[in-house]
DNA sequence: TGTTCGTGGTCTTAAAATGTCCCGGGTTAA
DNA sequence: TTAACCCGGGACATTTTAAGACCACGAACA
């Protein structure tokens, strides 16, 4: 395949330029839903008129269908993407990246999606599909799914869409963890059921607030309800996690200001699951709240690790390093950063 | 390797011409051993200019060597063929076949679209495109365009998108003869006006009974309204039609199995119009119904013939041996046994 | 030694690509 | 229901590129 490409380019120099432009036209197309010329000429950074030229090309493709209210994408553009994804990562050199990450840290695949999800609303999307993408992959018929919370997570439940083949009747999906006080859209739980729903899944949920007390704690873990449904996520095959910046978390769980010291103090960058790790991906706090514990998603077979963002680069390094990941995630952005670590690391071996 | 080109040709269309166009340029070059432009230019029917273009852009790839002899090619350019080699047979693959196929049965176009209609729904849309595109090209402002029925002229109605300048306000659609028995969808009455309305002109509607007894024939012939419909589809400037398998035609029609032992023992291959035809082209067998007589296809100025599959193959070539087509739009799997064929043919008679 | 055929240069012209604006129509939000 | 907004498509001036036509000069060859 990229035998091909190479022969090309001695004969066609500027093939791969015209392919990256018209791919990503497509591809910018098709996550925009519908969308009209001078508005993505805009966020392509072309003029209106050479935008033009190639989505009249592209119509008389039939790769994508344009109408009074704007162009969107067509079923055969849809799978012209679909064929040209892996041509792409190598078009867009990503397919590099993806093969250091994974060794360095031998997980067993590493996706690169192009792009930054800080700057660009669209980036992240992708890297919503990605994850479902991911997820769908290993997911079997009869599997029980973690998820945690966070606003990639939920990015995640929206772009998943069944394949046509197969049922999930006997799939469950529930929160790897309780409350953990953020907003009801990024709730573990309510990603939990927005993904069953979506591919027509079961669920089960963990009602317990957040910011649990100790007494709390352990009158709600003799709970039998409560009991029955920590076992079935506790059993999970697949977890599927957000990866955040510490101190971010923090905030944005409104922590009182001695924990936070706390935590920045034993020089915590990552969370996930309610854990907080240091550089070195070690464990340096916990969150009191039920669900998965460490030993669970040490034994769990399948662990998708979902972040993107230059300044999450750090954390997701240290879940790296903490190395229970299989399947990892991540933009563009985030990766190069990471490529830019391991450069690193190598040189102060040599 | 195929598919990584299939994908090409629908995103960089243009691209593949050049391609082709330069691969044929350093073939030539590598069998000339040594070659000047003007003479080149000559044999490749190119002016000196858009040659010389070219053969700079060789020569910065490094693909051939210029010196005051003239041209040569390079070790990398002799490699690069080679490479080339099989990707070249499937660029040019399906040009050569239109060309020997439209010389062998003198025809004024012959389009053959990748793919096989039997195994993919998405060759016959392709061949569906193919057929509107080579109706519009026909199609002038005020002609008659008389259309059969069949599952591939719907396909072609559902493709058929107007080009933006023109208008066929005055152009008309009609169907090439009366029912002949088939589902509503796929009925000449309904492609006529479904054709009709998708490119904004007008249609009129020929409705009359399929299995029509002598009698009855008769009587419908004289009524005024029926014959001057008729008179308009006998003057038809265009028609499109379906190529059928004779077999295959007489179950979908449900005819009497004495007519059907009939037309069998006729030794009919192929149905179009609602004719018979055997191996040779000649007509054997004729169904009741108004509409085009063959006088009139005979004196028609533009046939145009869609059909796909391997099946059909021997149908088509049947029709070919009428010898009334003027378009022929046919998928892969047809050509390659049309072809194969032909070649047979050539064999005999030498 | 003159002729022929080659490349490479240049100038003019034709054509294509591009930047920019505008219009009428449809959609959406107020 | 209305007004604002964004859409596609048309138009057009302008720039850029491709193409055509010639010519100069050098190497090979008769």
């Amino acid at each position: 395949m990229r035998n091909l490409l190479e022969i090309q380019k001695q004969l066609l120099p500027d093939l791969m330029e015209t392919l990256k432009r018209r791919y990503t036209i497509l591809h910018q197309i098709m996550l925009s839903d519908i969308i009209g010329r001078r508005t993505l000429a805009a966020s392509m950074d072309m003029t209106e008129r050479v935008l033009r030229a190639e989505t009249d090309l592209l119509k008389s493709q039939g790769l994508i269908e344009i109408e009074s209210v704007g162009m969107r994408i067509s079923d055969a553009g849809r799978r012209l993407l679909d064929l040209l994804e892996p041509i792409a990562k190598s078009l867009f050199g990503l397919d590099d990246l993806e093969e250091k990450i994974r060794t360095t840290y031998n997980l067993s695949k590493v996706i690169v999606v192009p792009g930054d999800c800080e700057t660009s609303p669209f980036t992240k999307r992708e890297l919503g599909r990605a994850g479902a993408r991911a997820l769908l992959g290993a997911l079997k018929g009869s599997d029980t799914v973690a998820v945690t919370g966070g606003t990639t997570l939920a990015e995640v439940a929206d772009q998943l869409t069944p394949p046509l083949s197969l049922s999930y009747k006997n799939a469950w999906f529930v929160p790897a963890r309780g409350g953990l006080g953020e907003s009801m859209e990024i709730q573990a739980n309510t990603i939990a059921s927005t993904m069953a729903k979506r591919i027509g899944a079961n669920y089960r949920l963990l009602h317990v607030p957040d910011l649990l007390s100790e007494d709390a704690y352990q009158s709600l873990a003799m709970d039998a309800n409560i009991g029955e449904i920590v076992q079935i996520i506790r059993k999970s095959r697949i977890i599927v996690h957000g990866i955040g910046d510490a101190m971010e978390m923090t905030r944005r769980r409104r922590l009182d200001e001695a924990t936070i010291a706390d935590i920045q103090g034993e020089g915590a960058v990552a969370e996930s699951f309610g854990y907080y790790f240091n550089e070195e991906g070690q464990v340096v706090h916990t969150m009191l709240t039920m669900g998965l514990r460490l030993e669970d998603i040490i034994r769990t077979e399948v662990v998708i690790g979902i972040a993107g963002g230059k300044r999450k680069a750090k954390a997701i390094h240290a879940m790296l390093r903490f190395g229970q990941e299989d399947i990892l995630v991540i933009d563009e952005s985030a990766a190069v950063e990471i490529g830019k670590e391991i450069d690193m690391q190598l040189q102060q071996v040599l």
